[in-house]
DNA sequence: AAACAGTCAGTTAGTGTTCACTTACTTTGT
DNA sequence: ACAAAGTAAGTGAACACTAACTGACTGTTT
């Protein structure tokens, strides 16, 4: 499935919308307006509105697991790696902040099982790579064997996505890497024996 | 700002189906044939369909804090106040799964600004009281200081999130209580010196 | 070189459906 | 008798999506 240059500018629109004012805001008329074309014409390049948010959300996972492989091959060291990982997402979506929907979007939503289903391959993705480095820095003994690799994994990402949530909440008023950096390096520590 | 019964009921409709479906399940036509009536009936008891959400957001926030401020009373031990805590909430969800929706439903709605500031004021209750066991906590020197009260609460209340989120993606489908407890507790082995 | 045929990406002007909400009236309980 | 709580039958607005058409460009045939 490759995404058409095009097709690709509609998606960061959509992004752009629900980013800004929520998901409601998502309509045909406003991304056609923001396209500066007609609602019709989005008719040429999608079959309907859901692909053009499950086609978003394929292109995100795979965008996310490439972008986290080439990163953990980068870093061989456990702790450098989980750190260099999130430090990767911090950049990632402070210069992508229409991609953040796609953290927070679950849960709420399920309009359509398609768009369920992109939303938790992203989340897969993420936890794979996670918890291979957690495995791998338990198995060095770098991290803590008091806990499970799943347990550990859990804890940071779960700091990671409300770190994200209150950036978002706060309108992205503050430096979410500078941030983001002292909380990941807190949770690494409390999990470094 | 005293919520009827017949109120109350409403309220609950309403959290049943956006838990059960999403938001954009959460229509007047919908509500109104969960509770036997019609739509008109709904305007009976409320405003608009805003007011509903932003009524239950209020009533959430008055006994979520209520109760945590009775479980904080009760367990002076940081430790167990927070294992207590979150016990509570786990118990909380399990029997009133229908307010899962104002954990999750921000970062993406903002359908207006009275759903968003319930939401809000929720998470604020929450970390409040969150806030306090933890600065006992170091006080007593039962937690690590190398780190704020403010990461600390950060990261258990990340884990916590996560793990509310995962419980509702699986259907609800494993015991959010056994689970949880595991979970709170590594987090608070970690941050125990 | 000119004519033709096809595709791409846009337009205008709609479609039926669903939305939150309203008006006028009726039933029910005290 | 009166207020509270219901009903039937609508309202206009917004929704995703479609039909029919058009100009620009591309490649092929003569």
């Amino acid at each position: 499935m490759d995404i058409k240059p095009r097709q690709l500018e509609i998606i960061e629109a959509a992004g752009q919308l629900v980013t800004e004012d929520g998901f409601a805001a998502l309509t045909t008329k406003r991304l056609a307006e923001r396209m500066h074309f007609t609602e019709a014409a989005l008719y040429r390049h999608f079959a309907s509105k859901e692909e053009i948010l499950v086609t978003m959300l394929h292109h995100l996972a795979a965008n996310i697991d490439e972008r986290l492989a080439a990163v953990a091959e980068a870093h061989p060291e456990p702790v450098e790696r989980v750190r260099a990982m999130f430090d990767n997402q911090f950049t990632y979506f402070q210069k992508n902040p229409q991609y953040l929907m796609a953290i927070f979007a679950t849960g709420v939503l399920e309009a359509s099982h398609g768009i369920d289903a992109g939303i938790e391959r992203i989340m897969v993705v993420k936890r794979r790579h996670l918890l291979n480095a957690i495995k791998d820095g338990q198995w060095s003994g770098v991290f803590t064997a008091d806990h499970t690799a799943e347990t550990l994994s859990h804890i940071i990402m779960g700091t990671f996505r409300l770190h994200m949530l209150q950036w978002r909440m706060s309108g992205r008023s503050f430096d979410v890497r500078k941030k983001g950096r002292a909380l990941i390096g807190a949770a690494l520590d409390l999990i470094t024996r």
